[in-house]
DNA sequence: TTTATTTACGGAAACGTTTTCGAAAAAAAC
DNA sequence: GTTTTTTTCGAAAACGTTTCCGTAAATAAA
């Protein structure tokens, strides 16, 4: 029944084909001072000749060092985050780490059972951009308890003590809420991502103090939050754009809502950017061949997975816990395409 | 130096609180037969108390198992991927198995020290889509020889056997390019991901074989293997419709090309779809609001990745190889858009 | 009643490393 | 020449599980 129980080479054999101890052989591998240099070579020699590839479980179990991060994003159908993972794998790669991968799909629930295991030691660090149903962080506390280090990206638990990578949300909505303006807009809905992530909020009073900045009515009646369910978005904004025919501009929070809005303009007969300008944060790849193109707030996403990635590579290092103090701010850049002009 | 040395709860704690020995708790946890119902019951209860979690490094020494999976995929940025990836990570999670997720941005090299540290025995199975660069599979040897289970999707190694998750590549290219020629094209370019890959030949196999039943010539300077350099592949493909102002019809292996394609005809001021029509084969979630909407080959790519995960569960589960008679081949569908209509 | 079998558990080995401790040999210091 | 230090290595104890045995009590078979 048991498939051929293939033999890996193990320390055991290479020291015996040595004629070395177990321990010397470890040490040789693990470039240890106490090993004579040339010793150490005929054991790499050795290990190279025979395959041996050290067993990540046993040097695990021993050294409590699993050389393995957890990266917990909502999904990875999103170019935020499918950017943002390869800018995690690359500087993990460069740290000789692995990265276990766990979506959450905005579940609350998801997210406790992941972070539950995760707290088990399977990992030495974790990063982390939390699902957007998740209102408190109390599922959060196994993971504080057991000391793992933590670093937030993006979407941030606002009362954790922890290092957190994120861009300007607040610059970003006055921003985007500003270039709608002095593109003539008059009446501009505000569609977010969900009433709970602290990143719509601060977007959210951007595009707030934007309005009375410009003597502009921050009506509450034009702001939508979204759903997961992409086509009673569409509707939604389509009963928004009737209901209120003034509108003549649209902020997104976030890149569907923007495909939604474009939607029920087609269906509304509302010509973009004639009729009602729309900006959105998006990193999608094809904003420049969308009809019309669309003006976005490109995040660096990229560079957010990576500069979160070595924040939580250096307490690692220096086995020290990750501080508040060393969390970084990037700047988003406006793309200003024809959806938004003349 | 060493932050706090958190104590976690192990077996032997639990052991000692309920006043049982170890081997009896790791049943009663197991849900072995050996152990009464009221004492599992007592166990189960004391462990959920002291948040106990067991430790994987421990078990996945002892029991040879790591309960992990391996995915390795060229790139995470492209919709194709990201759906896969949520596929396996579907199913994975529905097996309470962890996914580790490697990048091989198409390296053959990246690939191989991948595959050489996966043989380890850092996992239990592999999901594997190969790099384009990836020529021959010499590299996958030690996986072999480890007898990790292996199963491909979409890009596959056809001298390897192993189950395979595909699609129909010859039947969805005789299909575009028939599609364009219904259309009215006359003299139809094929853009392939690179002239290694078999599904690319597939893919060009079905375009050649659909020219010839229709009485077209397929010519060989119509065939252009694209590089990994975005800007690149749109000077070539400009190069190709300059020499050659014929060409009236386009099908792009890969989306990147379709979008350097209308890189291109914008740069010629070649109207799609009225002078030049561009079919391709695409995930992109945004393909039916660009300008013009894209006509494309939809690989059932969420699907793809679950079924590549259930077949590799299956041999896991049952201890024994996979066997290249479960493959499985999945249909693509056509989506007709403005780019290739009238 | 005696003997087999089943049930429910404990002791201890094993998994393959890393690391502590110790110690012989070589080199340096005296 | 003796003592100290440095260099280089080996024996063995962990790490926290799983699992192979063994075994006492309870039950069933004889």
């Amino acid at each position: 029944m048991p498939s051929s129980p293939i033999k890996r080479t193990n320390l055991k054999q290479l020291a015996h084909e040595l004629n070395l101890s177990i321990s010397t052989v470890s040490r040789a591998l693990n470039d240890s001072y106490e090993i004579a240099a040339d010793t150490k070579e005929r054991v790499r020699q050795k290990a190279q000749e025979l395959g041996y590839e050290p067993n990540p479980y046993a040097s695990g179990l021993r050294s409590r060092k699993s050389k393995t991060i957890g990266l917990v994003i909502p999904e990875v159908a999103n170019n935020f985050f499918s950017l943002a993972i390869d800018g995690v794998e690359e500087i993990a790669r460069a740290n000789d780490y692995h990265v276990l991968i766990y979506l959450t799909h905005e579940s609350h629930e998801r997210e406790a059972t992941i972070v539950q295991h995760l707290a088990g030691g399977r990992v030495d660090g974790i990063l982390m951009s939390v699902a957007s149903e998740s209102r408190d962080s109390r599922h959060l506390v196994p993971l504080l308890e057991s000391n793992v280090p933590l670093v937030f990206f993006d979407r941030v638990c606002e009362d954790i003590a922890t290092a957190r990578v994120t861009t300007d949300d607040f610059a970003s909505g006055y921003r985007a809420t500003e270039h709608l303006v002095e593109q003539g807009c008059r009446r501009i809905a505000h569609l977010l991502i969900s009433d709970t992530l602290s990143i719509g909020q601060k977007r959210m009073d951007g595009y707030r103090a934007a309005l009375r900045a410009h003597g502009l009515p921050d009506d509450d009646t034009l702001i939508l939050p979204g759903t997961l369910d992409r086509d009673q978005n569409t509707v939604r904004i389509r009963e928004l754009l009737q209901a209120d025919p003034a509108i003549d501009g649209i902020f997104a929070s976030v890149e569907t809502l923007a495909i939604s809005s474009y939607e029920a303009c087609q269906e509304l007969r509302r010509r973009v950017p004639e009729q009602v300008k729309i900006i959105s944060f998006s990193n999608l790849a094809t904003a420049a061949y969308l009809n019309p193109p669309l003006t976005t707030i490109r995040q660096p996403a990229y560079e957010m997975g990576k500069k979160a990635a070595e924040i939580l590579f250096r307490a690692i290092s220096k086995n020290r816990p990750v501080l508040p103090s060393q969390s970084a701010e990037l700047q988003s850049t406006l793309v200003p395409r024809r959806s938004t002009g003349g």
